[in-house]
DNA sequence: TGTAAACTCTATACTTGGTATAGAGTCAAG
DNA sequence: CTTGACTCTATACCAAGTATAGAGTTTACA
């Protein structure tokens, strides 16, 4: 099958399936005598494999390593454990990192409730606040 | 002030200050007889503001427009509050999407409670499965 | 058979928020 | 006077794609 075909089934783009490609994501494809790439349907699978670990957030040299263990049946799945296992580490730390954002956010935000002029904006000023902290700081 | 001062007392890198300066966070400064960039403490200042909001996540482009609001005191704040409501809202999305990503994997995990190899890696076979029933389904 | 639309090819530039480098010029201390 | 620290511009790089130009190919329809 040509790329537009694969594209359309697996849903992700011409583009993205030839970086994959130049990623090394997914093998270089036979092509026809006027150049054009043709997949076969492992292909396909690979590419929805891929798919399906890029919707988990994984990175690509994350799934480059998965998919090189799982090349070989014989291999101890250990590091696609260890993979995934990183992964939601580093999931749970952005989750922890992004509510304390959206705390300071919401107590910043709670410092204008109505629409005033710039100069009553209790919003700037706590966003200036920061900043005249640190300068009188680093003047000593 | 000269940039490295300037990169010091902020807590920036050097690149980073002239990074902003191109993308009109930051005014180009005065320039010495040598050509060199030499900053006042409205810069610093005005750096320091950038840093909190950096901190905040936000873009540069949001930054932008609130640096733009602030520098007129009779102008209406509103677009400040929107911008940070509308900023609250998307770390909300963000961390419900994370938060469904980090089940699901959790969820994959599980299936390969132990060091075993990647033929029997229940791991390998969840990430497999989607793969497997999408292709089958696009073969109608 | 002609031709126009739809498809594919490579190569390149763009995105965000910086970081890192090369190669050149400048300044201060010993 | 030279060495080291500083600064300058310009350029390339990172992830994970997206978008474009300009050329060649295939398919459909008249």
């Amino acid at each position: 099958m040509k790329i537009g075909l694969l594209a359309a089934k697996t849903g992700l783009s011409i583009q993205t399936i030839r970086f994959y490609e130049r990623k090394s994501l997914l093998a270089a494809p036979e092509r026809t005598a006027s150049n054009y790439r043709s997949y076969s349907e492992d292909a396909l699978k690979q590419l929805l494999f891929i798919k399906q670990c890029r919707a988990l957030d994984m990175t690509i040299e994350e799934i480059k390593l998965v998919l090189e263990t799982r090349a070989n049946p014989e291999n101890s799945c250990e590091n696609v454990n260890t993979t995934i296992d990183k992964h939601v580490d580093d999931i749970e730390h952005r989750i922890a990192e992004l509510k304390v954002l959206q705390e300071t956010l919401i107590s910043i935000r709670s410092a204008c409730d109505h629409d005033k002029k710039v100069k009553e904006c209790g919003v700037l000023h706590q966003l200036d606040s920061f900043a005249e902290v640190c300068s009188s700081s680093t003047e000593n």
